[in-house]
DNA sequence: CACCAAATTAGAATCATTCTAAATTTAAGC
DNA sequence: GCTTAAATTTAGAATGATTCTAATTTGGTG
């Protein structure tokens, strides 16, 4: 159980109210929760299946999505790879190793905004931002 | 010819330079260039086909990575849809509207720079960036 | 504890993209 | 201008991530 939220949590948790909790949820939220990571669908495919292992490709898919559309979990994308889970909420973004494959959380600076980088036309409503850089780790 | 690039204008674009220019990536840098609309390969590819009829979808994928490749088009992805090309080589990110699907360029205000947004960790070396914000045009 | 809607499952289907192998074209040298 | 080697193009097959389908199971409610 140790690296499992409680039931309570889980319940509490804002994002995770309306969305039944079964097994298979509860499993792909703690891993992404635990790893943190970034790990694509198959990966936490692969984890999953030591404590559930009768848990299908598609549920993993199933409840990736179920997450991502009560905003729980975030989706990143690198080029046309395949997607990866993020379930840090706060506004930031991505840096992609070349070399390792790792991927990498980028918070935005303390105070700053989109809008002071960007010159958005006029009366667009942003409902989803990615940032994503590449490139070499250098050390 | 009216919307074709003399090949002199081919020779002088410097992101061209050593790219031996075959009349299929002619025709796909000059669909690119004459539309800005960023297409996807197989919307490309519909509108090669009227100058070029013999020209194939694989051919479109290899001129235009090859076109990537020498940095003289950028490509643009929305989640994972079907990647788009961009031959503004500009700092810019893109807007993505849901309802029309069209894409929109967003240029960086002046003087701006995604450092003074990011917190980026010491000694990574950024060869890539894509700012993409999805939602809806209001009006 | 019976019911119904929602979730899970295995496997098929889809779709963008890449690969393969053969045919064609290109630029360069003679 | 002809020859040749290398690069490019092509059609179609292969790949890989994701979604769909239809049947089964599960969970919450009365």
């Amino acid at each position: 159980m140790e690296n499992k939220l409680s039931d309570d949590r889980y319940a509490s948790h804002p994002k995770l109210k309306g969305l039944r909790m079964t097994p298979q949820r509860r499993e792909v939220y703690d891993i992404l929760m635990s790893h943190r990571d970034h790990p694509t669908a198959a990966e936490v495919y692969e984890r999953a299946k030591s404590n559930i292992p009768g848990i299908s490709l598609a549920t993993v898919y199933n409840c990736l999505e179920a997450l991502v559309q009560h905003g729980a979990v975030r989706q990143v994308h690198f080029e046309r790879e395949s997607s990866r889970y993020c379930p840090n909420l706060t506004a930031h973004g991505h840096f992609h190793d070349e070399k390792s494959g790792m991927v990498i959380d980028v918070p935005l600076k303390k105070g700053a905004s989109l809008s002071d980088l960007l010159d958005l036309p006029e009366g667009v409503e942003v409902n989803n931002i990615e940032i994503t850089l590449t490139g070499k780790l250098s050390n």
